[in-house]
DNA sequence: TTATTTTTACTGAACGTTCAGTCAAGAAAA
DNA sequence: TTTTCTTGACTGAACGTTCAGTAAAAATAA
């Protein structure tokens, strides 16, 4: 069994096991035992690879928002106009990626413990300015001034934000209607 | 010492304390012990009054759904327009109360531990409905046939959802920027 | 009033369990 | 043989919880 090369495959066995695990059995039960049982591995090998516990978490965490980057990416560079960036920034926010049920549970219940770890605080208001520099960046080339493209676009982020919240909640159960609900509120404020 | 009816009292200093302990030291550190220290009382006094951590994690979230719903109801005895009814509802939702640091950020870590305890979950479906029936209703009132006044809705819903997450996550700092982001959504949707 | 019982308030010490993390050694490829 | 990968056995600390027991107030009885 043990080959060369392993750390890769490992990391994200374990990365997917976090998920798979708070999905399945909650943020308390989430030990390191019992997420090398949802992984497939011993609880002493996720510690080989990673420096602690913290550490997987980090990397979970890391995994979804590099995720959410890739996504909003690529669907930037397809669009040409200030509207179809929008749209291409929020519809990244809720890609079926994003927002499957493991997915939306594990970003909700380790945002929890961000105000503990400066690490995922760092992380969390990263993207979310980020978020914010790309969507006020397309409202201004829309037309909007510089007070009326940032209360915009707080409002969209808001939308972003409760959307993954009740979709965690399972308030909200199907993908496409928070899609439904982000454009809508796009079409309201962005008529054309 | 020992003086009698000492129990209400002590009930909110535990929730009081565990409010304080969640914000000050964060989720994963907040032990019965912890949560003592910061109530002023010893740990086992709390399972005196509680029937275990269960129980004051309950509590807890019991009292801050019900200081809400209490602000709502105020709120909406004095409102005689449709419209007047949604911002009762709306301003309820982030009343100083409701959006103080501490409850903020304590309600967003007990809400991630929601999807493992079956009580918790019912307390927030509860609560999801009834701020959706409150809204549908006022929007019916206010003109809106059933699919719309739904989707206004849920919008709405996720607007207040979303501006909670961001004020746990001090991405929003400001209460009275929740505030206004929400009545400036409700504008873009009720123009009067 | 005085004495006794019951109820309420509270605590320190100890329990069994589980946790994250260490370590030395085994197994298989290079 | 050396290196990489993997594990079972182990540890100290911290956790939630139990329990026996103290102390004061309230209720009852004498």
């Amino acid at each position: 069994m043990p080959k060369v090369g392993m750390e890769p495959v490992r990391r994200r066995q374990v990365i997917d096991g976090t998920i798979a695990c708070i999905h399945s059995e909650g943020l308390g039960a989430a030990s390191l035992k019992a997420i090398a049982r949802h992984a497939g591995v011993t609880p002493t090998l996720i510690l080989h690879y990673f420096d602690d516990k913290d550490g997987v978490i980090e990397a979970v965490y890391r995994d979804l928002y590099s995720r959410l980057a890739a996504e909003t990416l690529t669907r930037l560079q397809s669009a040409q106009t200030p509207r179809a960036r929008l749209v291409a920034i929020l519809e990244a926010q809720v890609s079926p990626q994003m927002v499957s049920k493991d997915v939306v549970t594990a970003w909700f219940a380790l945002s929890a413990l961000a105000s503990d770890k400066p690490t995922l605080r760092r992380m969390e208001r990263i993207n979310a300015a980020r978020l914010m520099s790309n969507m006020i960046h397309a409202l201004r080339m829309a037309g909007f001034n510089r007070s009326e493209a940032r209360a915009t676009a707080q409002e969209l982020m808001a939308l972003v934000y409760g959307l993954w919240t009740l979709l965690a909640h399972g308030t909200v159960d199907r993908p496409d209607a928070a899609r439904y609900i982000l454009l809508r509120a796009l079409d309201g404020r962005i008529p054309n």
